[in-house]
DNA sequence: GTCTATACTAGGATAGAC
DNA sequence: GTCTATCCTAGTATAGAC
């Protein structure tokens, strides 16, 4: 960047523009992730939902997997965003339960892009993408400092280790219990969370 | 069937070869499966993994759905018979630890075919499948009858209801903390299993 | 930067000889 | 029932006009 400060303050309106398109492209990307994952998804898919024609989305992105990236980096900015918001003065276990709650309205809600399978295409790229990774590094440290303060004060167990919290936690995006539940129709969306929620903190064998 | 008994105890050399035939196939289709899912898989690397040309295959399963489809009975297959091999005499709670701990032991084996995101032609394939439907019916049934006596017997928690239960132990098939852990390259399968396994029953939360 | 039209390839499925 | 060779659709990506 060699803009001085002062040429940046007005974007012009066609770069709103151009912005606003890129955004709508990216939610709906980022949806047909969601619904049906990478390989599922196709890119005539993509330009017919956003109502452009493909050879356009070429000209905003120059492939499928760069594509997928752009809604990866998006989820993982609204994650950061959850968490600056979440209140400072709450205990380290309850900013961890409102993360895990979180992430699992985002995926009740069709908006939890998911992560593809270990051999997949978009790994590379992901993995290259700096964007992401910074993102995803940043959120890691922030929900690792809350796990080991949680295991410090005695409210998470100490037996675990970290990583596997960590790890556990992340994976409730990506729970197939959440639709699997949603698919038997007797419960409302607020009751499943409450009820993996609890799974994941208190487990399955009595208290 | 209407052949009479003494017709059928010496099935023809040919017919084993033939059936010894199908089974390597579906081992293969099945390992596959757990590496790259279904959407990834492609029927020429069936062929060439199982070393037999690509219409062969095709003179066996009419469709690389059905292909799936005999993988996903083959390991429902395995999961009623490691049901039947679960000692009697166990508590129930026990019961479905040992199904939990098999269903990772499996997955960390690289065997344990990850199913199809929701909108999968597969789904379908599968639905209709009475071989697979019928499997899954039992395996539910017996769990779910170990669910509500572990409940009865205070080991299990009450709050939460029996399907949630079972899905929450089906979903064990599927976690990715399993492969995350591994990649992490710090801890044995056998430990993985151990700290997964504690996280589905007794939770994140100290105890 | 948007469009229409098209190139190119991967991959599921089949034909037809043996 | 196995093979080689081929068909054909679907899907990623690009050319070239406006």
């Amino acid at each position: 960047m060699n803009t001085v400060a002062a040429a940046v303050p007005k974007p012009s309106f066609k770069a709103q523009m151009l912005l606003a398109r890129e955004e709508a492209i990216v939610a709906t990307v980022n949806r047909l992730l969601a619904e049906k994952g990478f390989e599922a998804m196709t890119v005539d898919e993509v330009a017919a939902s956003v109502g452009i024609a493909k050879a356009s989305l070429y000209k905003h992105f120059p492939s499928k997997e760069d594509l997928a990236a752009a809604a990866m980096v998006r989820i993982m900015q609204r994650a950061l965003d959850f968490l600056d918001a979440v209140p400072a003065a709450d205990s380290p276990i309850a900013k961890l339960r409102a993360v895990a709650r979180w992430t699992m309205e985002v995926q009740l809600a069709g908006e939890m892009p998911s992560l593809p399978h270990q051999s997949s295409s978009l790994r590379a790229t992901l993995m290259a993408n700096r964007d992401y990774i910074d993102r995803l590094v940043t959120v890691s440290d922030t929900l690792g400092g809350w796990i080991v303060a949680a295991q410090k004060d005695g409210s998470l167990s100490a037996r675990l280790p970290a990583i596997a919290i960590l790890y556990t936690l992340y994976a409730r995006a990506c729970d197939p219990v959440l639709e699997f539940l949603k698919g038997s129709g007797q419960y409302s969306d607020a009751q499943i969370v409450e009820m993996v929620l609890a799974t994941c903190f208190d487990g399955l064998a009595a208290r």
